[in-house]
DNA sequence: CTGACAATGTTAATAAATTAACAATACCTC
DNA sequence: GAGGTATTGTTAATTTATTAACATTGTCAG
């Protein structure tokens, strides 16, 4: 299924939202309500939730368990996929600690690092290999998916690696713009710029 | 000056390349070459710069010095902002380590936690206070953004804190979206879109 | 049973962001 | 110093994203 990289991104945080409402044992939410917690309108909303095909109960609002499904269907492969964490430093394991088991279709089974204090340790709740054997663990584990959370300095050919060791798709967390093949889906974030972005606003604010 | 906010994401980022050119004695660059580094086209760039009114030395591309100068004037506020962190856990110090003294105008000058372990220390380079105190600590330190990172049921309350305490902006980095006045700047940020994202587009690839 | 309603799905309109096109200009070569 | 070239700044065109408009449909009150 095509769809704009935008609309992917809200489809994950629907989901997300939607999961707390199960929590909150909400079964049934409204567009407009669901757009609320998102900040969003509900039209967008609606229009999303066309693109990937889904239809509510009508008058009662869309079944959240359905629509968690649904969105899986559309967001998710069909086998889970495998995801590596590489420089288990500071953000490392943050990242780590926090997506460790959060979904099912998404496993992090592994990370790298080149420190002899955190080799063959499990860290965050997950096994630490050397840098060294990399290749080697990537390919038997067949991770497809790698976030890049080492120094800057070691970015490039940490990304270079990865590629030449298979995996499709990676998170770079750090400041350094990478360059990967076509094939190779990229995404990155710096929260320095979150961080600028949310000062000049409200510096705009107060003038 | 008004500036989609879009524009200003991409400033920031030009100044932090711009940055890295300056380390590598890069004193001048052409459009296509910074675009390159950022995986966009020389004409956004150019397009950006524009839109701030920039011009270059015609012919030698843009002079770096001069440019982050520039980007400073138009993102950066006149004085100084300060900065806290709400919640100095995983990654409240894995922001804490990675910003602090990054930006000249932006100063990461507290953070507050509420385990009695952390507070009155100086953790990752920033003193933590208790969670208690954050309204006469706020007020006296002049507090314009928070960054929240504490655990996702107490976001909800500790933005309200933050808002009645003066804050302007904030970067929230909860699973939980926000509500706040309209006078104050919300940024959200969610590792998992970001990894979902990949994980999407990645199966896409493999089709 | 029926009419008013509330919420959806969808098409059409608008707005925002990006890209293309190109004239203007300084520089370099010869 | 003339001609070719590389690069910019800017307007116009295109594409993408969002919002508005509205017909449709099931629900519920009376
Ligand atoms: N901390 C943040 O909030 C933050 C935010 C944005 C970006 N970043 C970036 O993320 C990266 C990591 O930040 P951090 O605070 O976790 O730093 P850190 O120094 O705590 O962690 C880096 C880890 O990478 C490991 N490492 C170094 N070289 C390696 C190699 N060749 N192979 C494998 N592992 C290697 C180190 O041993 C260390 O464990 C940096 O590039 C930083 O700029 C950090
Ligand atoms: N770790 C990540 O990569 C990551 C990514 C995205 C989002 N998040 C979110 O960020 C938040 C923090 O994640 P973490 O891994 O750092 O968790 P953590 O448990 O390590 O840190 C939370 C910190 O907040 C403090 N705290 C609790 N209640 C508080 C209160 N009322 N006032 C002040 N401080 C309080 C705790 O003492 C602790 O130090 C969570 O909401 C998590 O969902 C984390």
């Amino acid at each position: 299924m095509k769809l704009p990289g935008k609309t992917v991104e809200r489809l994950s945080e629907y989901r997300r939202t939607l999961l707390g409402c199960l929590g909150e044992k909400k079964n049934f939410i409204f567009s407009h309500d669901l757009a609320a917690r998102l900040h969003i309108t509900a039209v967008q909303v609606r229009r999303d939730l066309m693109l990937i095909g889904y239809s509510s109960v009508q008058r009662k609002g869309y079944d959240v368990k359905e629509l968690i499904e649904k969105i899986g269907t559309i967001i998710d492969s069909d086998e889970s996929m495998n995801v590596a964490i590489i420089g288990i430093g500071n953000l490392g394991r943050a990242v780590a600690g926090y997506f460790k088991g959060k979904r099912s279709k998404l496993n992090l089974v592994a990370s790298f690092d080149s420190d002899p204090q955190k080799i063959n340790k499990v860290i965050s709740g997950v096994k630490c290999y050397p840098h060294n054997d990399m290749e080697k663990v990537m390919k038997e584990l067949d991770i497809r998916i790698a976030i890049i959370t080492v120094p800057p300095d070691y970015a490039k050919e940490i990304a270079e690696e990865a590629v030449r060791f298979g995996v499709k798709g990676i998170l770079n967390f750090t400041t350094i713009p990478l360059n990967v093949p076509s094939w190779v889906f990229l995404e990155e974030y710096d929260m320095i710029t979150s961080i600028e972005k949310v000062a000049f606003f409200v510096k705009e604010n107060m003038i």
